[in-house]
DNA sequence: TCCGTCCGTCGAAGCGCTTCGATGATCAGG
DNA sequence: CCTGATCATCGAAGCGCTTCGACGGACGGA
C-alpha cells in the first residue's frame, strides 16, 4: 500500500513473471494472457505502483506532460484564464497527462528550453496575438502545439478560438429581434483594440455586419466614473438608442446604474446584452442575457487536438468555437 | 543553435573532455579549472544543450519541477488564484524550477500518484481547509509540502496564509480612527463561513477584537439584489452606522450604490474600508481603502519555503503575512 | 630527491523503464 | 508425426544523466 520507491522489478517479482511482461501488461503494447494479465494489475494495486516518471520518458521519449504558456499581462481577464487553465488540466488528466505551467514572460527561450530538454510532449499557448513572437520559434522546434487565437500567419498551425465575429453577430441579432433600431457596442478600453486587434476588430466586424439595424462600436475605460459619462455621452448622441450590447466585463454593474440613472428600464423599453462571464450577467438586477467566453470548451477542445497531433491524427489547422447565447 | 536531440556526449565531445565532467562543471559539484569550464560552457552554448529532465531525474532522483494543487470549489475567488498561480511559477522559475499544476479534485489519490511517481520533488496545497482529506496522505507520504491556509492539526506541516484576524483588526482600526463609533462587517455568503471557519472567522474575531467600537458582523449573499436589501436592513438596524467594512468582493459594487440611495456620503460621513483585490477598491467612486490578498507574496513564500525543504535547510512551521492597509 | 597531498579529470556503474529480438510452447495443416 | 505459424513471455540492450572511485600530475615538506 505504500508506494516509495516500489519498482517495476518489485511489481515483477510479486506477479512471478518478467519486468517486461509488467510493462506490456500495463501499455497494451503486446497481447497478455488474461490471467497473467490479472496476476500483474494485483500486483501493481497491491504494491501501489506508480511508473517513475523520468524513467519512463527517457525510455520511451514521452513525458507524459504538456505545457501550457499563460500570459501574464496587465488587463488580462484573470478568471477567465483560471477557467482556462483549470479545464485544461481536467481534460489532460482524462489522458492521462499532466500540465506544466509557464508564463508567458519566458518567452521564447522558454519554448526552447522545454523542448530541448523533453520534459513536455507539447505545449499549449494561450492568448496568442497577431504579431506574437513565440509563433516563429514555435515553428522552428517542430513541438506539437495548440494555439488559443489567430496569429497573423497561421500557416501550419493548430489554433482554436471563439468565433467572436460570431458573437458581434449574435448580440446584434438578439438586439434587433427585440425591436430596436438604433443599437450600439460597448467595448473595452482603447488599449485593448490597440494591442489585438484580431479578437476585439472581429466582434466589432460581426456586431457591424448585422445589417438590420443602426449600429456604433464605442470604446470604454472601465472605471465607474469614465462608463457613466461614456454611456451618458452615448445616450445624448443617439437618443433613439434602445439597445447596448457591453464587452467589458468590469463595467457591466456602473453601465446597468448609469442606464438607470438615464430612466432607462432595462428589458423593457430598453435592452442589453453582455459578452463575457455568466457571473457578471446573473448578479445585475435584472439579470442580463448574454454570450459567455467559454473557457472550458477552449481548453478541452485544445488539449483533445493536442493529444491527436501527439499520437499522430490529423486536426484541423483552424477551429471556431460558436459562441452561444443565454437568455436570462 | 539546433537543441532536438543534443546529449551531454556531443557536449564532451565539443568540449574535449568527459561527460562527467561537463555535468560537473554545470552542477559545480567538483571543482574544475576555469579553461575547461570555459570551453565547456562554451560547447553547451553553442549546441543549445539543455539536460533531458527525465534523465536527469532518474539519475539525480530530483525532477526540478514542483507541483501546485489548486481548488476548483464554486465561490473560489478565481483572479486570485490565478495570481497565485503565477506567483507561484515566477518564484519557481527564480530557483530552477517547474510547475505542475493540478487540481483539488484529484485528491488525496493524486498526491499519491505524483509522489509515487517522482515526477515532482515537492508541492503547494492551496486554500486549505479546517479538516482537509489531503492533509493526513501528505503527513503519510512524506513528500515535501508547504500548505496555504492553516488544518486543525497543523503538527509537522509547514503553513502559510494571510493574517486573517490582523486583517479584521486592521479594518475595525481604520474605521475607529475614523471617528466611527457604530460599525460593521459585511461579509460573505453564508455558505462561505460554513466552509472554511478558519479563513472567514479569523477576520470576524480581528474586527470584533478591536475593542473600541460596538462592531457587528452581517454575512451577505453577493447578488446585486441581496446586497441592497441586507445594506438596508443594517441601516435600519444600526441607525448610527457611520462605518462599513466589506470583506464580499462582488458585492462592493453594489454596497456603494446602496449607500448612495440612503443618502450617505462614503469618504465625508461615512466610511468604507474593502477586504479584497486592488481592482475592486479602484474602480468604485469613489475609490475606498483596502487590505488585500497579497497573493503574489504568498505565493513567493510558500514557494521559497517549499525550496528550503528541498534543500534540507529549516522552515518555520507556520508563516503569518502581514495585511497592508491602502488608503485612497 | 622522494613521498604524501591535493587537484582536475576520466571511466564505469547504475537510476527504472521500454522495446527489440529470441525462445519455448501450442496448434493447425499436410 | 513433422513443419511452419502464432502466441505469450523473457532477457538484454539501451535511453541520457549523475556520481563514485580511481588515477596521473603538480606541488610542498622533509
Amino acid at each position: 500500500m505504500a508506494g516509495r520507491g516500489v519498482t517495476i522489478a518489485d511489481v515483477a517479482a510479486r506477479a512471478g513473471v518478467a519486468a517486461s511482461t509488467v510493462s506490456y501488461v500495463l501499455s497494451g503494447k503486446r497481447s497478455i494472457s488474461p490471467e497473467t494479465a490479472d496476476r500483474v494489475m494485483a500486483a501493481v494495486a497491491d504494491l501501489g505502483y506508480h511508473p517513475h516518471a523520468g524513467a519512463r520518458s527517457l525510455a520511451s521519449r514521452r513525458a507524459g506532460v504538456v505545457a501550457m504558456m499563460l500570459p501574464l499581462r496587465d488587463g488580462m481577464h484573470l478568471p477567465v484564464l483560471m477557467q482556462f487553465a483549470s479545464g485544461a488540466v481536467t481534460e489532460a488528466r482524462r489522458h492521462d497527462q499532466d500540465v506544466l505551467l509557464m508564463t508567458a514572460d519566458e518567452g521564447p527561450a522558454g519554448l526552447a528550453r522545454v523542448a530541448a530538454s523533453a520534459i513536455v510532449d507539447g505545449l499549449i499557448l494561450m492568448d496568442v496575438e497577431v504579431r506574437d513572437p513565440r509563433v516563429e520559434t514555435l515553428r522552428r522546434l517542430g513541438l506539437p502545439s495548440v494555439l488559443i487565437g489567430f496569429p497573423a500567419d497561421a500557416e501550419g498551425l493548430t489554433c482554436v478560438d471563439l468565433d467572436f465575429e460570431a458573437a458581434g453577430r449574435v448580440c446584434a441579432r438578439y438586439l434587433v429581434e427585440r425591436g430596436c433600431g438604433d443599437i450600439a457596442l460597448l467595448g473595452a478600453s482603447e488599449a485593448v483594440y490597440a494591442r489585438r486587434t484580431g479578437f476585439a476588430e472581429r466582434v466589432r466586424e460581426g456586431f457591424l455586419g448585422q445589417g438590420a439595424a443602426r449600429a456604433e462600436v464605442w470604446p470604454c475605460p472601465d472605471d465607474a466614473v469614465s462608463v457613466q459619462r461614456t454611456v451618458k455621452e452615448l445616450l445624448t448622441s443617439k437618443p433613439e438608442l434602445t439597445g447596448l450590447a457591453v464587452h467589458n466585463e468590469p463595467a457591466v454593474g456602473h453601465v446597468m446604474h448609469a442606464l438607470a440613472d438615464a430612466g432607462k428600464r432595462v428589458g423593457e423599453d430598453f435592452h442589453v446584452v453582455v459578452i463575457g462571464p455568466d457571473e457578471v450577467a446573473e448578479r445585475t438586477h435584472p439579470q442580463l442575457p448574454s454570450v459567455l467566453v467559454p473557457a472550458e470548451t477552449l481548453a478541452e477542445t485544445a488539449v483533445r487536438h493536442l493529444m491527436r497531433k501527439l499520437d499522430g491524427l490529423e486536426v484541423p489547422d483552424s477551429t471556431l468555437i460558436e459562441p452561444q447565447l443565454t437568455l436570462r
